[in-house]
DNA sequence: ACACATTGTCCGAAATATCAGACAATAGCG
DNA sequence: CGCTATTGTCTGATATTTCGGACAATGTGT
């Protein structure tokens, strides 16, 4: 998926209210919504007000509220929803209006294509990495990226990059212990994650092997805001065995692109 | 845009209540959401307030909810706002769970980089049209898509095909007499679009010309549910002078395609 | 400088949403 | 079949949201 985590990462949106602790509509609707962008797969009415922490008869008026709007919309024959057309059409529109983020959608479809290999753009999401949108490779080696799924920041390439502009107390103090352990029980030491993040920040690109997913190699590259801050990396997610001169120019033209995408005044 | 047209249909969301009259907080953040999508820019949140027909205070409140939640984000200098990457993320979530939507895209993918034309996939929305999704062409001639614009459907030939259910007298009390008048002023006759209905029902794809925009020619062909409905159209959007050898070429490409894309029973 | 318009926030009372629970219907299990 | 669980909807009173208006600060135009 993401920087080639391979599991999906199973934290529940548990931050339901105490009970009898009235909430607004909207903020059931969003705190509904992250719940669902969570789970990545359709739940039935009952399953997300348990989720959520919302009394049931509420979250039935939600749920048929926002399918109406079709933002939610019934999936297969057991009672269950899922995000609905109206969203995508909000997400193009979002995707879609903005200059900058098109030329980074122009650039990924065109490194896809040149390289045949899986390009992603990753970001943050509170202290978790996620992809932010991706082009799959065409070739034998596919990696099934999931766009907005959380990952924890030590797995990555990109995570290496994204926090840069943060002293080492200030990195130790933003990521949980607990995500330093990786998908296969390693455990990542705190010292070395930081230092990783140093010499990323010194060399302007960072590599990855066999972190979050044994057989990938991840690459990233800053991408600028006018301010010269990271908040978006490009990256490549490559098979573990990708010949050394192979990724050798891989990165180059990561790091030229990335370079492209970024703003003027970095 | 769709089907070639080239005009943004400019229609307020207008339908916001009496003045005083009270709504949920939930319903305003739908409406607002929409009258955003129609607008296809980034608003302030005094325009909002009085787009939607609501109280200030409570488009304010509404924005800063949205916004804290990244469903919304700040744009310029100028206290606008827009969609925020959550959107993004929700429908990306929408178009990559299921895998029906996924083939689609793939397909979409491969047929533009087959032909180096544009190609949609369409749908309605209320009683209008509406680009789905949409691969852009790497040629010349670039149409610019707008995803998610609501066009009145007599201006496209996906339209022709997406109401091949429907009786005349059906089609009559659907659309709006207003919608039979083109962007240059022309009128279509009410009865010959219900046989250009009947044509596309008995040919199993749509051709028009120079209706929504003067250079374009558009042809449509029906993607089929599991029970014989057509709800989604794929299509191309070509130059209207392209040649009548490779318009017949993409024809019988893109009735190819669409019948693959068509559910088993049809 | 002045006048007017807009922005973002705050306020309080009337309107009503939210909650917890109930009900009928349906589904699933032993 | 009986029992339990779940679903979708309904109910009414308390909690609180929503609305219209006000205020201070800022912006714009003459």
């Amino acid at each position: 998926m993401s920087d080639g985590a391979t599991g999906l990462i199973g934290t529940e949106a548990g931050a339901g209210p105490r009970h009898g602790e009235r909430r607004r509509g909207i903020d059931r609707v969003i705190v509904l919504l992250e719940a669902l962008l969570r789970h990545r797969a359709p739940m039935r009415v009952g399953d997300i007000a348990k989720m959520i922490g919302a009394p049931r008869s509420t979250t039935y008026e939600i749920v048929n509220s926002l399918l109406e709007a079709e933002m939610l919309e019934n999936v297969g024959t057991e009672g269950c929803v899922y995000f609905g057309r109206a969203m995508h059409l909000f997400g193009w529109a979002y995707s879609h209006h903005n200059a900058h983020y098109r030329r980074i959608i122009e650039t990924l479809d065109r490194m896809a294509a040149e390289t045949g290999e899986t390009v992603q753009l990753c970001g943050l999401r509170g202290n978790k990495y996620i992809v932010l949108d991706c082009r799959d490779s065409s070739g034998p080696f596919r990696i099934s990226s999931d766009v907005g799924v959380e990952v924890p920041i030590p797995w990555t390439a990109s995570g290496r990059l994204l926090l840069g502009h943060m002293s080492e107390e200030e990195v130790k103090d933003f990521i949980p212990p607990g995500d330093y352990k990786l998908p296969d029980g390693r455990v990542i030491a705190p010292a070395e994650f930081f230092s990783d993040v140093a010499l990323a920040r010194q060399q302007g690109f960072s590599e990855t092997a066999a972190l979050a997913d044994r057989f990938t190699w991840c690459m990233a590259a800053p991408i600028r805001d006018g301010h010269g801050a990271v908040n978006k990396t490009l990256c490549f997610v490559l098979p573990v065995d990708t010949p050394e001169a192979r990724r050798s120019e891989l990165l180059a033209l990561l790091c030229e692109r990335a370079r492209g995408l970024s703003l003027a005044g970095s």
